[in-house]
DNA sequence: CCGGTTTATTGAACCGGTTCAATTGGAGGA
DNA sequence: TCCTCCAATTGAACCGGTTCAATAAACCGG
């Protein structure tokens, strides 16, 4: 009797007890209004009774879906979720998912190895985010058949896609800076996430996201004939405490500079944090431009200027595009879509010159009154 | 053949093709030391030519685990992960989950049932986080004979669980301000995430947390003699927005108060902006304490003072405890552990005192002067 | 009173693996 | 040569549901 009650009831119990069949107790439970009133009634008590829950996976094995997707990240979770932006571009997937009746499974490497996570995960689809060129996972889950988006890589043509314009938006934020005057420049780029042990580079190289907007950089400066120096590319982790590393690093060489443009708001607060433990002030002595515009983006000292990215509309159409190809297993085209970015002035940069003696912003005295019209 | 290859290849198809069993199979992707290695080999390379994965539902099925977590939470996921409390919390559970190869899902309400959400959820476990105390899901769980642990709720003693010691938490943060020389208060209250459709209570009240801080904020003020009115516990949700909103009301309400006890920093750090959009000063005419000391409370503007929670470890301990759970099936008695907090001192709080006459607000205009204490 | 529908229920096959007791074949010992 | 033992492999049962064609019963008009 003991044994009875501990081991979990099944549908062939409910069924017994009931006097129907399985099949009966399955529909009372998915088509009610295919049975008579009573007979549901009877099975719905029965199954009360008993504690009866219908088990989840095999009901996924039976239906042939799972109602979970995947949000998939080379990156330990604990690193993935230590950055705002990943929180900000779940919540975006989320709140498609939501909506459709989907539950999330974040999916990353499992004792160094992605592969063995995306082997484990029960499904239906996968978005991937952060996932570099040369990631041999997707042709994984194409080979289990299952559709997967991929953010920020459009690496992989036969897949949807979603990405944003980073080099409009990083040509943006040093056009801004040029604007103010700067012309001495440091950019804070990020190391792409260590893809696992199992192939770990040693020297980081900078992945998709990261060069494109380097490029952004790049086209800005040299259009006003300004070329940036390799040394004037600190790399690190997309953290806080990389963003302080970075530019501790470069002011420790001695480099001069600036303008600081930074890949994602998180080294730039990291940044500002550092330089001012220097004695250095933002922006009167240094100007800080930010990438993604995460929410803390505003409420950090001094406000963040930053290029906007729509992080959450990236999560919900990456997710939407899958759900897209979930329904429909047809073999329509995959989508690749391209979202745009925008500047956010806000007061980590000013314009050089002549340090205005004074409190207030210096704003109006640039040489920008001039042209009259 | 193009159904052939539009069909998942599964197991039968290995077997017969490299004429084995089965059980061979499946042998050699689970036990490849029982065969022999010629037999290994061959089924390796047939698999991969046919590029077969082994279904993943069907294996949890078969194995009866799923080596997947589940983290329970009744707020939405937008919601939730708007929240750098939330996201820290999950690093906690992701890092030890990580750890014992276990990945992770989110379990949220699904079209406003939670209940529907937690029933298709395949996991060997919950964690769940934020729930209120009348949460009939949890008994859900339990007759699905799943393992749980709650986190910041200890009210079902048959289950694991992890607190933190909230009161006295609240109690430090408010002996602080009253140390400053503070007398009038406010307090930031969360309000409890509604319990999704289903049964929202039209007035928000407060949940075991937010309750627990409230005690300890007035144990202390009565222990200097001060009683804390309704009128001075703002309540509103647990954002930026929510924290501002709060300050607001309290400001257009005209109560008096320099001091104010957030039950979040997120609410505090919303409420520093409200306050310094209404040319507020923080410290110098409010004083603020946050609660929970997320990575942003030190970047805030100014730093913000805070009662330091050991969130990640709160994670870690609950997903430590659940997985000792889902390992020993036997009936040991669960383990119920609470934490300490600590208060951080840094810049949103200083002395109340001899206002040092100034250009600033027009503030002390008002007869609140009167009181010599 | 009968053939034709409609409605409620069921049996059997299936989803795609794992597991374990049983079988086979060969090596080694007596 | 015969028996035992061991290593490699397999067949059948099982995990716990869903699904669909088939059946039985009830209903209907003519």
């Amino acid at each position: 009797m003991d044994q009875q009650r501990a081991r979990r009831p099944r549908i062939s119990d409910v069924a017994s007890e009931a006097g129907v069949s399985k099949s009966t107790v399955s529909i009372a439970f998915n088509n009610p209004e295919r049975l008579s009133p009573e007979t549901t009634a009877r099975i719905r008590a029965v199954a009360d009774a008993l504690g009866y829950r219908p088990h989840p996976v095999a009901r996924m094995l039976a239906q042939r879906h799972t109602s979970t997707l995947g949000i998939l990240t080379p990156q330990a979770l604990v690193v993935a979720f230590a950055n705002p932006f990943f929180s900000m571009f779940s919540q975006g997937v989320a709140s498609v998912a939501e909506e459709f009746g989907y539950s999330l499974l974040f999916v990353s490497p499992l004792h160094g190895s992605l592969a063995r996570a995306v082997a484990q995960a029960s499904v239906d689809g996968f978005v991937a985010i952060g996932l570099g060129e040369d990631h041999h996972e997707v042709e994984q889950i194409r080979s289990a058949r299952l559709p997967i988006v991929l953010v920020d890589s459009a690496a992989f043509p036969e897949h949807g896609s979603i990405t944003v314009d980073d080099e409009a938006g990083a040509f943006s934020a040093a056009e801004h800076l040029l604007d103010l005057g700067h012309r001495q420049f440091l950019v804070l780029a990020v190391e792409p996430p260590q893809p696992g042990s199992e192939d770990a580079l040693a020297a980081p190289a900078l992945d998709g996201v990261s060069s494109r907007r380097l490029r952004g950089y790049r086209r800005a400066l040299e259009a006003r004939g300004i070329v940036l120096g390799d040394e004037r590319v600190a790399i690190d982790s997309p953290t806080f405490a990389g963003g302080a590393a970075a530019l501790n690093r470069a002011l420790d060489s001695g480099i001069e500079f600036t303008g600081v443009l930074a890949m994602s708001d998180v080294m730039a607060i990291g940044a500002i944090h550092a330089a001012e433990e220097r004695g250095l002030k933002v922006p009167e002595d240094i100007s800080l431009v930010g990438f993604d515009d995460i929410d803390e983006a505003e409420h950090t000292c001094p406000p963040l200027t930053t290029v906007r990215q729509p992080v959450r509309e990236k999560g919900a159409e990456a997710a939407r595009l899958l759900l897209a190809a979930v329904d429909r297993r047809d073999f329509e085209p995959p989508e690749h879509r391209r979202l745009g970015t925008q500047l956010i002035t806000r007061e980590s940069t000013t314009s050089i010159g002549p340090r205005v003696e004074e409190v207030t912003r210096p704003i109006e005295d640039k040489q920008g009154i001039g042209p009259a019209n």
